[in-house]
DNA sequence: GTCTATATCCTGATAGAC
DNA sequence: GTCTATCAGGATATAGAC
């Protein structure tokens, strides 16, 4: 029943995932486990979702998982690693444009989070569900905070620069744009349905031209 | 220690609220202890909080609690109505607006959206978090969908109206729009540094005519 | 790598005294 | 209206056999 064979579709770029032994009894994988973790957390929420209910996902007694894994919460904290990470590459990429105004730059970093939460839907999806209730969500929300401030200060520079609107308060501004984008983990699914750059492309034309015919 | 002679500040037009009797003893009503519940699971996220938290947090005994409330699920039940309730009326108005555009329409729904979601903000923060663990959940989740649907038939008559530019699909748009707006819940405060209107405004503002300046 | 068995604690909920 | 005491079940996590 486990689908132990097929690695990860869309692996972590992280830690170079662990080879895939040729012989021997199959198992799972750590990057198996933790993927099909972050699944589970995200359909039931991370609270409601026991050792017990991983371990029936994955077909093995709960024991059996704390094999592969040392606890619950360290599946949570690698997984809003993964999200943090990847949010941090895509904004340090828009920031650090080559010869582009703070418009261009501020594009760029709708659509490279754009980009960022389609490759990395289910840990992003779960970052932006925690709610600091411990030690390790209080320090994924500080983290979350510094790429909230980072994303504001690029709109006030857009402003600044006269390219956006400066009738509503920069801040604003931000919070609805990347609340926008954000909101995309409410239902988005990975069916091909829409591809990031469709959907970037659809968010930056009705923000930044707005939706009259 | 209960703050238990102050009556709950926004008060739900529900069910006539018990009246505050003049003598005896204090404690809480059922009107107030839904109040602290509705903020405890908002910080805290409904399962991982416990009954004993909420006694912890009206400085009862956790069987105290239970003299108030039948149930740990009927608390969020009555959130989750007070929301769905809300956002009802909000959306008949919107859609029985006499002598008004399908594009008049939408724009009175976006407003009475973010106009319910500030009134209600707590219930409507729960409501959006459900995740569909339990019956009650998913029936809260049906309810949600249908109005959700509704929504996205109001934008699509804009569109056909013409009032809308088509070269987005309709259901994408009220995605993002009314995604939007619900991503209030994720930052807005009642400190009174931002009001229903004026949000309700700016994000009409950015959404209808854009963010060019 | 997976299992059974177990330890320890906390959960939602109830009974009954004051 | 609040309390202490208690229940049955389930939580995370560990020990040790195979």
């Amino acid at each position: 029943m486990p689908d132990s064979t097929t690695t990860s579709p869309a692996a972590s770029p992280a830690d170079a995932a662990a080879p895939r032994r040729g012989r021997g009894r199959p198992g799972y994988d750590q990057e198996t486990v933790l993927r099909r973790a972050i699944d589970l957390f995200n359909r039931q929420g991370y609270d409601a979702t026991s050792v017990t209910d991983l371990a029936n996902e994955l077909g093995l007694s709960k024991s059996a998982v704390y094999h592969h894994v040392s606890s619950k919460s360290d599946l949570l904290e690698q997984a809003l690693d993964e999200a943090l990470d990847s949010l941090d590459d895509a904004l340090t990429a828009a920031r650090t444009a080559p010869d582009a105004s703070a418009y261009t730059r501020l594009r760029l970093a709708v659509t490279g989070s754009v980009q960022t939460l389609m490759d990395n839907l289910p840990a992003v999806t779960l970052l932006l569900r925690v709610r600091g209730n411990s030690e390790l969500e209080e320090k994924a929300l500080a983290r979350r905070r510094a790429i909230d401030d980072a994303l504001a200060q690029m709109v006030r520079d857009a402003v600044d620069e006269g390219a956006l609107r400066a009738d509503i308060p920069p801040e604003l501004i931000s919070r609805l744009l990347f609340g926008q984008v954000n909101s995309l983990t409410e239902w988005v699914r990975l069916d091909g349905r829409y591809d990031a750059a469709r959907l970037a492309e659809a968010i930056t034309a009705i923000a930044f031209d707005g939706l009259h015919a």
